[in-house]
DNA sequence: GCGGATCAC
DNA sequence: TATGGTGATCCGC
């Protein structure tokens, strides 16, 4: 909690104090920044913006944190002491199945978009540069840093901390062929290392390690020498037992440096118990302040003394801590497209904008050879506000003119919302506030709680545009791509995920207080806010269509309003024989007689999806003979994401 | 399935 | 003048 002083005339002195970016918090070549000034300039350059009053209309939120605060003061001894046993309990059985014996290698490029756009223009060089625009900046180098300039800071005040910084424009193509370079590295040392992102990436080095009977960190050097060499870059690694240890490793001597945690309990548990937080993957700016502001927790061993609070707080069921398994293998569950613009509430602008996003989401889905079938409106009002609509359709969808029409149902049945809020404030708000319009298309939103054991991944190893994916994806998405798909149900990957979420009950308990807090207070400002908004914005549109061969069950989308909802008609049953659903797997085989995988005997229900997969397969065929396809479809046969498996499948649940 | 919110890069 | 774009996940409905 900030401590406002507040002076006899009841002025706070020191407002900035208030004001909670993250820009002042603890980053590589930050050190020495002062950071009260850099807060101070934030906060000036913010004040009385629009953006400025919703990030303090969040903040207000915050306020639930003194209901925390009573909560936790309510709670007897006897309560406290005996949560904290159940989550004693807890880390014993989590730490009962800890492997310490995997050598997990995170690198991590040093500035990576600057460092390469140095490279391109060497007189770049030892001056404070960021790469970005004036309105918002993607990566600044370390002669930047030290004015404060960071990433994610939007250009204008970064130039007020840094007069004489540098922008230069992002250009992604340089950056891929950088990232392909150094992948090449990667691939040496690991076959199936994880891209990360354009610059980072895991690698399991044991059996490099075991077979060359070197230690982690030697390796760790050699890899980064060698990324030096191919590219002129360079990076910073950290090498631990499990991902997540390795990737607060890599932190820690950046840049091009490297820090190695030994495979050894103590040693292990000596390194987190000062580990701050914050440090940890997933832990935010949000989840931080609660942590630390409710029940003073600021390290990791201090969640684990801070147990019983924890769970008399947070855990409203005993589900989820031992939830944390990351998939292994992942597919793109959604595609989107947004854009930001001058703010405006002319209609005709914003349906032209939403037919350019929707071109745009098209020609990223036809790259792809997506299709999907739940759309999603996006938008953001001129104050800031992000809102969403969606709409799941019967059918899968890809062309623009289709996206265009659900899409703008969608955005039409806010129209009259918009147009309503903008008669009150509209006439006095300034037309030239910004609007953003997005689009998301997803093609499973129901993940159910497959965690890490998803069956969609079983049709990641034969995904034959891994590649592509790779490519032109990489712009940033931290999801873990493979370079070579790993086999989901290699032992060595189980393993990995057991200890990537035991070996750090702490850090898994810090999550998963993460998620409940979160919670709270999502539901709070659902109750709470709402009233204001000014729509000077755009929105989405979604569509959707449906298997008319089938005569799966209907669904139809109609609301009060004559526009887009939903309402089911329940219509047929499966039209399948309950037998089918096994049709691929004989009895007690755990072998797909269709397409030859296998999976461990106890994934029942693993199996049964697998067969709702062929089925759709099946069905789509079958679609496909009948209906006109655009080449694009043709193209790609069973798109990825189409995996419609459960699109039409759906039917059966 | 929907909508809000958080997080990461 | 001016605070991004893409993707994922979680939770309560």
């Amino acid at each position: 909690m900030e401590k406002s002083e507040i002076t006899s005339s009841g002025e706070n002195p020191r407002p900035w104090q208030s004001y909670h970016t993250v820009y002042t918090n603890a980053k590589a070549g930050m050190e020495g920044v002062d950071k009260e000034k850099v807060q101070r300039i934030v906060y000036e350059m913010s004040k009385g913006s629009k953006y400025f009053e919703n990030e303090e209309r969040k903040e207000a939120y915050m306020t639930e944190i003194e209901t925390m605060r009573a909560q936790c003061a309510k709670l007897k001894a006897a309560d406290v002491s005996h949560y904290q046993m159940v989550a004693d309990k807890r880390i014993l059985e989590l730490e009962s199945t800890r492997d310490l014996s995997r050598i997990w290698l995170h690198v991590d490029m040093d500035a990576f978009y600057a460092a390469v756009e140095t490279l391109s223009d060497p007189s770049l060089t030892g001056k404070p540069m960021a790469v970005g625009s004036m309105s918002m900046i993607s990566t600044a180098n370390y002669e930047a840093r030290k004015f404060g300039v960071r990433a994610a800071m939007p250009g204008f005040i970064a130039r007020k901390l840094c007069p004489d910084l540098i922008f230069v424009p992002t250009d992604f193509n340089k950056y891929t062929h950088y990232s392909d370079l150094t992948r090449k590295v990667f691939q040496k040392y690991d076959p199936h290392f994880m891209a990360a992102s354009l610059d980072e990436a895991y690698l399991d080095i044991t059996s490099v390690c075991k077979e060359r009977g070197v230690a982690g960190g030697e390796v760790a050097e050699e890899l980064r020498t060698r990324v030096y060499e191919e590219t002129g870059l360079t990076c910073s690694a950290g090498v631990a037992p499990n991902r997540l240890l390795a990737k607060v490793c890599s932190d820690i001597n950046k840049p091009n440096g490297q820090f190695v945690l030994p495979n050894d309990r103590m040693a292990v548990m000596t390194f987190i118990s000062s580990l701050p937080i914050r440090k940890i993957g997933g832990i935010g700016k949000v989840t931080e302040h609660i942590l630390r502001d409710v029940l003073g927790i600021n390290t990791c061993e201090e969640i684990l003394q801070k147990g019983g609070f924890l769970c008399a707080l947070f855990s409203h069921s005993t589900a989820g801590l031992g939830r944390t398994d990351t998939p292994q293998v992942k597919f793109r569950k959604s595609i989107s497209s947004e854009r930001t613009f001058s703010a405006t509430n002319d209609e005709a602008l914003l349906y032209q904008k939403l037919a350019d996003i929707a071109e745009m989401l098209c020609r990223d889905m036809q790259k792809e050879g997506l299709r999907g079938r739940t759309l999603t409106l996006k938008l953001k009002t001129a104050s800031f506000e992000v809102r969403s609509r969606a709409v799941t359709l019967q059918k899968y969808i890809c062309s623009s003119e289709e996206i265009l029409k659900y899409a703008s149902k969608l955005l039409k049945a806010e129209l009259p919302i918009s147009l309503r809020l903008i008669d009150k404030a509209g006439a006095s708000s300034d037309p030239t506030q910004r609007t953003l319009t997005n689009f998301v298309l997803s093609g499973d939103a129901s993940r159910k709680t497959m965690g890490g054991r998803s069956s969609l991944g079983l049709y990641c190893s034969d995904e034959p545009f891994m590649d592509d994916l790779e490519t032109s994806f990489s712009t940033d998405s931290h999801d873990i791509n493979h370079y070579e798909t790993r086999d989901p149900w290699d032992s060595t990957n189980k393993q990995d995920l057991e200890d990537h979420h035991c070996t750090f009950s702490n850090n898994i308990e810090a999550e998963e207080a993460h998620e409940s807090l979160s919670n709270d207070i999502a539901g709070n400002v659902n109750t709470a806010d709402t009233v204001e908004c000014n729509f000077n914005s755009c929105h989405t549109v979604v569509f959707e269509s449906k298997d008319a061969e089938t005569s799966l069950p209907q669904k139809l989308y109609v609301s009060n309003t004559n526009l887009v909802n939903k309402e089911v008609i329940t219509g047929n049953e499966a039209v399948f024989s309950p037998d089918w659903q096994y049709h691929c797997f004989k009895e007690d085989d755990c072998k797909c007689s269709l397409c030859g995988i296998e999976m461990p005997p106890d994934f029942v229900e693993e199996r049964r999806e697998h067969s709702d997969f062929h089925l759709a397969e099946r069905l789509q065929e079958k679609e496909s003979s009948v209906n006109s396809r655009t080449s694009i479809q043709r193209q790609s046969p069973l798109p990825l994401n189409t995996i419609p498996t459960y699109g039409p499948g759906l039917i059966i649940r």
